[in-house]
DNA sequence: TCACTAAAGGTACTGCAGTTCCGTTAAGAC
DNA sequence: GTCTTAACGGAACTGCAGTACCTTTAGTGA
């Protein structure tokens, strides 16, 4: 056999997943401060050493398992008005934010993208994906004339995800339907009103 | 003397005032991850002993360090126009998270808040400190009939924040001036197309 | 199926964050 | 001034996250 060829085959594969799974149970867990790359190992089954080894540190695990999450993409709805598609969207924020489970992990995966630059770019990443796929709605609402055109499409997208992110982090005010809603008509309010086009600078 | 009084004078005062410090400086540098108490005392010119056994964790240490900022409030501004006034918040707060000292300090504190619950608590009551020095200005708008009465002011001003925390901490685009106005503007619209308003739901 | 070696696993070690213990300093009541 | 004790300080200790080193397992080309 050639020597330096890399095996991502069987066993490999095998032990990321497990680290990955165990990663994210942990994270729910304990946090993202708290999480320990020896516990890891033991709820994934693994020898530690090979778990500090791979990834080396939590940061960097943490990394790992978001190019993961980014992999497995929630499809955008389409129901035919823009309101519609974003209240979708900050109504599926909303759910994954308050899920305890999901909540947690995204918590946990924000405070270790502050702690390592590549985190930080794995989340980015992750984001980017996650706002291309609804892109196309806000495109749809600028072709139907809902919109005035030239309106940034990605921009309207990250405004309806702020005020929820904005609670979950900073403010800790309650994630609840309504305010869901209310981002969401927000988001179109301002998109209407030629906000997010770039010449306008409307008052 | 007495048994169980508190002595709040002088040296007491003046190593929380310089351990504050330290703390400030320290996490701009390290960041909150790699905060050791051990060097924050040794910044400080106090026994290490000492910031153990008054604050015992990190978090608690920010936590204290949040109602110590949360005292220092900024005043609000009086343009006369709710724009106006939503845009100078906007860009105030752009200011600070650009800030090198600043940002480092707000991105620190914020991860600091999902590592213990007291420290959450801390930040939500500086944020909440932050937000009503700045709900004035919403209430003149209402009063001077730019904006539908009944309009949530305290989330009016959150609104225009939240697109820049968002960005600080989720997607890691770049927060300039140009964003903070399109915060104001969008914040703005969605308040006079009466998002904001308890009972209505436009659409 | 065999030979080669990438990758995993086990164990003993080390450095340092966090603790304990006890002596020292100074705030404040009288 | 003087006495009490809250609060600080120094130094030795401890437990565990992270490392080093060597052994074992299994993926892959021939």
């Amino acid at each position: 056999m050639a020597v330096g060829v890399i095996r991502p085959g069987g066993r490999t594969a095998r032990v990321r997943a497990a680290v990955l799974q165990a990663a994210g149970d942990a994270l729910v867990e304990h946090g993202f401060d708290r999480l320990d790359l020896a516990d890891v190992a033991r709820r994934a089954e693994v020898g530690k050493t090979t778990v500090y080894r791979r990834w080396g540190t939590t940061a960097r695990l943490v990394a790992d398992l978001l190019t993961d999450m980014a992999e497995q993409s929630l499809p955008r709805a389409d129901t035919g008005s823009l309101i519609g598609d974003l209240r979708a969207n900050a109504r599926l924020v909303q759910r994954t934010l308050v899920d305890s489970r999901q909540g947690a992990l995204f918590r946990a995966v924000i405070v270790a993208a502050t702690c390592d630059p590549r985190t930080a770019e794995a989340l980015h990443r992750f984001y980017a994906v996650r706002i291309a796929e609804w892109v196309p709605c806000v495109e749809q609402a600028v072709r139907r004339g809902e919109l005035p055109s030239g309106t940034d499409a990605a921009e309207v997208v990250r405004a309806v995800s702020a005020p929820l992110y904005y609670r979950l982090l900073v403010s800790g005010d309650p994630i609840d339907r309504a305010t869901a809603d209310r981002a969401a008509e927000a988001a179109a309010a301002a998109a209407h009103a030629g906000v997010y086009t770039p010449t306008s600078s409307p008052n």
